[in-house]
DNA sequence: GAGTGGTCTAGACCACCCT
DNA sequence: GGGTGGTCTAGACCACTCT
């Protein structure tokens, strides 16, 4: 395994991560699965343990994997709770938290816009997958979502009766693709006579749209997702550094 | 310097993080100006030059220094432009930075009021600044921005006569206080006709409203900046791992 | 007690920057 | 050439987890 590892090329932590990430990515270790200890892995690549611990590090530190001390290291698994405390920003006015439902959602296969297949790395009229789908808190509705996949890469999802509340966990356990970064370019909008009715507000009341492009650990975006969210009682929380 | 650091409490790295993190923020070393080397830090402080390294590092991670290999390590200093594309998210739609001018600004004394106050962890009633501002870019008006600092942080503050553009760099620059993370609170409102008027749009137009606080480098907030702007051509962009 | 990751040390060589 | 941070190695001890 030595002859992976070039000299002088990128620095040898990096190259070491590549390959973790490419045997994760490829299946050689699943989420929830152990990898090797920093002893082994070491002796098999051919570099000392204090590479692969930054190599390691650097990749916790991206949450491919997670690292218990005691017990070992662990390929990230999306759990519904989990993948929401991550990448969904909107809590209540009070700072709590939100666990939304599902309300009704449709499910339709088209084909890709130009606008769509440049966000999603796709070809213009290459398949989608186009779900629908009003989100609840309290049993109110709360966001109205439009979910846009390429199809090649969720075949046989359209067949699919019920889709579960939360995707990404799914995405993971049925598709063996785990989303790992997510860009969200948010702007103010009015409802629209339909929106309203859906949200149960006034037309012309305000909507925070939330447009997200969703990539796996290889920086491939497989999902677009637009949501219009109400702000009643609602915010979008980012923090900065 | 040895017995500032205790066995057993926190792991001796965070340990130098703090002791380096209070003497930059004590002016020991001041924004722009280069600390001394590893080897020296970790001589006077009687720790190993990789523990030093440690601390560097994660300091570094947050921004608070900055490394550069073959020359030494600066604390971070905040520039107009560094500032702005670290902590301004606001692209035009097509993805462009902007880089926003100010407009016609007023000022005020006033005192904190319940909510504010929580904010700002100051006792409801002591004094605040109140700034509010028009922002502009392309001499088009596009963000109707309020904000509130301190009094006791800011003191003569109240005296400037013309407040520059881009404001963190100044507040370092003539109150050493560096702005380190921010958090902000997004919602949708639509323009009342004042606003309306201001930002040359119709009233009932949609707004995104950003509530910021900002704190800095031992998470004091010191600064609130509650920012009304228009999303026509504009979108706020939101990136998480 | 054995195995894991977390911390800490010490020393080597490299790439980069300055004079 | 001398000083800086960046990478890499090797080995020690500690804290935690499981059996």
């Amino acid at each position: 395994m030595l002859d992976t590892i070039k000299p002088d090329a990128r620095p040898l932590y990096a190259q070491v991560r590549d390959i973790l990430i490419e045997r994760i990515h490829t299946g050689t270790w699943s989420p929830g699965q152990s990898l090797p200890s920093e002893m082994s892995l070491a002796a098999e690549l051919g570099v000392s343990q204090g590479t692969v611990r930054k190599a390691l590090n650097t990749m916790a530190d991206d949450s491919i994997i997670e690292r218990r001390q005691g017990k070992g290291t662990y390929v990230t698994e999306h759990t519904s709770t989990q993948v929401l405390f991550k990448f969904f920003q909107i809590y209540e006015a009070n700072g709590n938290r939100i666990e939304p439902g599902t309300g009704k959602s449709k499910l339709k296969i088209n084909r890709a816009s130009k606008e769509v297949a440049r966000s999603l790395k796709l070809k213009p009229g290459e398949e989608i997958i186009e779900i629908t789908r009003l989100r609840t808190h309290n049993n109110n509705p709360i966001i109205d979502e439009l979910i846009i996949l390429p199809r090649k890469l969720f075949s046989g999802l359209e067949l699919q009766k019920n889709l579960p509340n939360t995707l990404y966990d799914f995405y993971q356990r049925d598709y063996a693709i785990t989303v790992s970064e997510v860009e969200e370019n948010l702007t103010a909008s009015v409802a629209t006579k339909k929106q309203a009715k859906e949200l149960n507000l006034k037309e012309g009341a305000p909507l925070l749209v939330i447009d997200r492009i969703a990539a796996d650990i290889e920086q491939t975006p497989i999902e677009r997702r637009i949501s219009y969210c109400t702000t009643d009682n609602l915010k979008y929380v980012a923090k900065l550094r």
